[in-house]
This record gives structure tokens, sequence and C-alpha cells, in this order.
DNA sequence: ATGTATGCAAACGGTTTGCACGGTC
DNA sequence: GACCGTGCAAACCGTTTGCATACAT
């Protein structure tokens, strides 16, 4: 998954870490080799359950530790959704998200002639814009399927 | 401010709350004037604050059950923020949002072309999209300033 | 050997909730 | 007078932090 192999971007991982004077622990590297190969943008909490039965005695600091170490770096990206909790996902491509009202999943979309379009003339005036990102909410396809039971 | 004058909309306001079985409270008037007139995108906090200068005795429980009222009956929005706290706007017009990386000020700006754009394919078969909004964000032009002191 | 990363536990901040009183209808 | 909304306080939950130990370099 993402627009790497993982074993590319663990060794990156690694690279970058040696660059920046960070060590390169068995947990950091079990946290990021778990949200490379995850589809999903898992929360914190779902990183830790994930992890914790490969490392059963890690704790959720060191997991919010290590996203935020691995987000600072570039590796990661963080996403605020309106549950009001974080999610993280490895990908590093331009793409949007589609999240669902109901069961709150994001799904990522690429969008090409977007990305292409040039912003209205007011955004250039309030700065200097560093991110373009769409994010489209509606129903997801099973939530519809579920809710005429 | 906004897509009607505030008049109107605090008369819509009686008008939605007779029609569900909302009580009509100083409180809530007074919530709701304060974010009809704010152009910043005021946290829960902010609102309090400011309410309070008129309701000394007003509690803070009293404005966010207000806010989530106001927006579950569709007369404001919420926006949650990557500071991980909720903001509200009375804004209803279809509008994106400029959000600085430095002051976390969010400011609201059209883009006319992109409303009226398809979205991919891909949008379709996901499910049934409800609302569709960009965020931009980067670092404006007074925080850019403040920088190159 | 040095110093950072970890795990534990406690603190934190925004938000929610239970309850008795007060205000609206 | 009935009942919802308010204010107070305490609980809640995701996240952050201080500290002593463990580990990577």
């Amino acid at each position: 998954m993402g627009c790497l192999a993982v074993d590319k971007r663990l060794a990156d991982f690694e690279d970058i870490c040696r660059e920046k004077g960070l060590k390169i622990t068995h947990q950091r590297l079990e946290i990021y080799r778990e949200l490379l190969s995850a589809t999903d943008h898992p929360s914190v909490e779902a990183v830790f359950q994930r992890v914790r039965q490969r490392i059963p005695t890690i704790s959720i600091d060191t997991v919010y530790r290590t996203l935020a170490m691995l987000e600072q770096s570039g590796m990661i990206h963080r996403i605020q959704t309106m549950e009001g909790l974080a999610r993280y996902e490895s990908e590093c491509g331009l793409h949007h998200h589609l999240i669902c009202n109901k069961c709150h999943e994001v799904v990522d979309f690429t969008w090409e002639l977007f990305d292409s379009l040039e912003p209205p003339p007011a955004v250039k005036s309030w700065g200097v814009s560093q991110g373009k990102n769409i994010v489209i909410t509606g129903v997801c396809q099973q939530c519809l399927e579920r809710e005429q039971k």
C-alpha cells in the first residue's frame, strides 16, 4: 500500500532516523510497518490494538509519541475527523477523502482535474497555501444498504 | 453577516424552535445572535466569553448544548480543526475554508468553478455525497509578516 | 557510556452528563 | 402547572507530560 513499496519506505524510515539522530526502536518500526499496511485510516487506539498483538508490552503513550514523530518527519499524515479524534495514514501521494457520516470510515480518492486547477485570487491574497484538500462527506454504500434493512 | 440579515435569521430561529417544540430562551437567543454577527469562526470557549459579557451568569455547558442544538437544526455549522477543538459558523452559503497553520484562524472563500464541477466516478460508486468542502492550509499574510520581523 | 525512548501513572483540556432548580409555554 | 432548559459539579475520553528505567548508539 502507498506510493512506494513497504520495504523501500521502511528503509527510508531508517535513513531519516539516522539523519535526524532518532533511534530506530522495535516499537517505532512496528508502528510504522502497521500504518504502511493499513488500508483504513486508523485512530491511535486502533494502531495501538494492532501493534499490541506483536508487542504485547507496548503502551499507548509510545504510539502517540511515535505517530507524532512520524508526522513531524513527514512520513505519515494526521487527519482530524468530525468525531474529534485523530486518524493517521501513510499515503503520501496527492489525494482527497470521502468520509461516511454514519460509520465514520475514511476512503481515499484522487481528482487530477481539481489538483491542476488554479485557486481563486482571494486565496493568493490571503497568504501562502501549503495544502489543498477536499473532504466529501455523505453516506457510504454499506451504510445505505444497512439502513434499508 | 451571512446569507440573510441577522433579524431575519433570528425570526427564523424562533419559527424553527416553535416548530420543533424547543423553548426560546434568553441564552439561546444571545448565543445565536453572537454567532450571526461573528466574522471569525469562534470556538465554544470564545462564544462563551462573548455571550458572558451580556449574560454574566451563563455557563459553558449551556453554550455547548445550544451550539449542538443549533447545529442539529441546521442553523449553524461545526468545523473540526486540526487543533482538536470545534469551531462554529453561521454562514449557510456554499463556501470553503482557508486555515492558517500558525495562528489557526479560519477564513471563508468561495470557488464557483469548483462548486459546479462533477466529482470523479469513484465518488458516485462510494455512496451518496452530502457535502463537498475544500480546506486550504497554509500561512496567512499577518503571520508571514510577523515571521520576518 | 551517553542520552534518547519507553512504560507507568498522573495531569490535562475539551466535551458530556446527572441532577435539582428555574424559566418558558 | 407541566416540562424543558439551565447551572453546578463531577465524569468522561482522547491526548500530553513528568519521571525513573531500559535500550540503541
